[in-house]
RNA sequence: GCUCCCCUCGUCUAGUGGCCUAGGACGGUGCCCUCUCACGGCACAAACACGGGUUCGAAUCCCGUUGGGAGCACCA
């Protein structure tokens, strides 16, 4: 048996899985299930400061409920210290290393001097050559590689060098002890046997410094896939201000997770003229290699378009379990389980979140209705309550409140008065459900029952 | 500023030298359907960033320019 491909999302907990986040896992996963590799989760919990118990709970449960699942994990990084702090020692043994003693203000002012002379702003380091047993705080910085060239081997953006002498010497442990992202990414993602490193295209910086110190450990590197980043209308990164980022407001707001993978997905990979895919396609086309190079924007629009996509292809039963939630908050109460699912089924087509499918069915769930007074003004003058009146003495009659039956009772009383159907449907309509705008009326009057639709039909013709 | 990445309709993209009069999808516009709103159907508008090459032939290959993005933390 070969061993299989193994991949890993590895988010830091330092706020909620966000779009950008989703998509990184997403394709992970994909390529996971696709090679039937290895998925891993694994939690980059240095930053202490930041990190919250919150945030991991934010981010598996968003995963949880994009259903992108994980083979092995999630590992907590901070229950890895001493495997970084034994690498960190292998490093000092091969004089890789030395202690930075200088303060964060006095590496700001370098900073700033460098980039006032209109140079890069990497560490002039000084402390290499400085007593290395001082009696004072203290960082460990990794001593880098200054001349040749660096080569990352990206499966998206193909063959990139880097000159070895832009590289800085990072600081792999703080002064507070702790061990930081480029060495632990390292150390994990060998430990972890990681084959594939899948990641933001933000992180393509770093693979050069990362791949130095796979070198020095002598360890083997693994392949990179640097995904292009997601972007706002204003083509700057996605953040806050151009609407949700966290996956779990999206749910909130009535999206369906299929429909945020569809949606993702298509952000920067194509399959021919394809837009639709099941999970299953998905994993059965995906590939690298359709991966795009550039950046995507992000389109609300399309989103939504897919959304609505989806919610139509639900059955009545399906979304009552989906809407339950936002039945609830709306305090719409379920007795009948199927009349319920047949109400909401009867708003899908409208419908592009399911925010907006509990609302379309505001006229089955409640008990009274409230008649818009502009509606009532324009479809429930004198001549039309005289008209429904003369419906109403059908309906009295009709037994079975069926679509057809009722589609007949109408058809009578137009028959009878030569008028149109908009003339008798409007008014009925706004009697019926408070507004204009509703399912097919027939549609409507059998959902509610013969009871009901009388009741309201009685009291719209009193005003 | 320096380093790296990127560039086909407004947006997501198809396209790997002739199949391109550049295709699809979202969005937009118009028409049809129709008991409202939608759904759906049909149609229209809309792009190869620019400039040089290479070639019989370039959206596709090469060079340069402009433009956009990312990184340059004791964040990840």
């Amino acid at each position: 048996m070969s061993e299989g491909f193994r991949f890993r999302f590895a988010p830091s907990p330092t706020g909620n899985l966000h779009i950008g986040g989703a998509r990184t896992a997403l394709f992970n996963w994909l390529f996971a299930r696709k090679t039937k590799g290895t998925m891993i989760l694994r939690i980059e919990d240095t930053d202490r400061e930041r990190s919250t118990q919150e945030y991991i709970h934010s981010i598996l449960e968003g995963l949880e409920w994009l259903g992108l699942d994980w083979d092995e994990g999630p590992y907590y990084q901070m229950e890895r210290i001493e495997t970084y702090k034994e690498h960190i020692e292998k490093l000092l043994k091969q004089g890789r290393t030395y202690r930075c003693y200088c303060t964060t203000e006095i590496l700001e002012q370098k900073r700033k001097l460098l980039l006032a002379k209109g140079e890069k702003p990497k560490y002039d380091r000084q402390c290499r050559s400085v007593d290395q047993n001082l009696d004072k705080p203290y960082c460990i910085r990794f001593l880098a590689e200054s001349s040749g060239q660096t080569v990352v081997n990206d499966l998206i953006k193909g063959s990139v060098t880097f000159n070895n002498e832009e590289m800085d010497d990072l600081v792999i442990q703080r002064t507070d002890g702790t061990p930081t992202y480029n060495l632990c990414v390292v150390v994990d993602d060998v430990a972890m046997k990681i084959s594939h490193v899948i990641r933001g295209d933000d992180h393509l910086n770093n693979s050069p410094r990362q791949i130095q110190l796979y070198s020095v450990f002598g360890y083997p590197i693994p392949a990179f896939a640097h995904l292009p980043m997601i972007l706002g209308a204003d083509k700057a990164r996605l953040s806050k201000r151009h609407g949700a980022t966290s996956v779990l407001e999206y749910r909130e707001q009535g999206y369906l997770p299929e429909a945020l993978i569809n949606f993702l997905v298509r952000l920067g990979w194509s399959h021919g003229d394809d837009e639709i895919f099941s999970r299953e396609e998905l994993v059965q086309k995906f590939s690298i290699e359709a991966v795009g190079k550039s950046g995507g924007i992000f389109n609300p629009e399309k989103l939504l378009w897919v959304n609505s996509h989806y919610i139509k292809e639900k059955t009545n039963a399906e979304l009552l379990t989906l809407a339950r939630p936002f039945l609830d908050k709306a305090g719409f109460i379920v007795k009948d389980a199927e009349a319920a699912g047949a109400a909401l089924g009867s708003c899908k087509e409208k419908a592009k979140l399911l925010t907006e499918l509990v609302q379309g069915t505001g006229f089955y769930f409640k008990e009274e209705i409230v008649i818009d007074p502009q509606a009532r003004a324009k479809f429930l003058a004198p001549n039309q309550i005289e008209l429904l009146k003369k419906l109403h003495e059908k309906l009295g009659a009709v037994e079975n409140f069926t679509e057809e039956r009722l589609k007949q009772a109408f058809e009578e009383t137009l028959g009878e008065t030569g008028k149109k159907m908009g003339d008798l449907a409007q008014p009925m309509r706004v009697a019926l459900t408070g507004g204009t705008i509703s399912p097919g009326i027939f549609e409507v009057m059998a959902l509610l029952g013969k009871v009901r639709t009388l009741t309201r039909l009685d009291r719209a013709l009193v005003p």
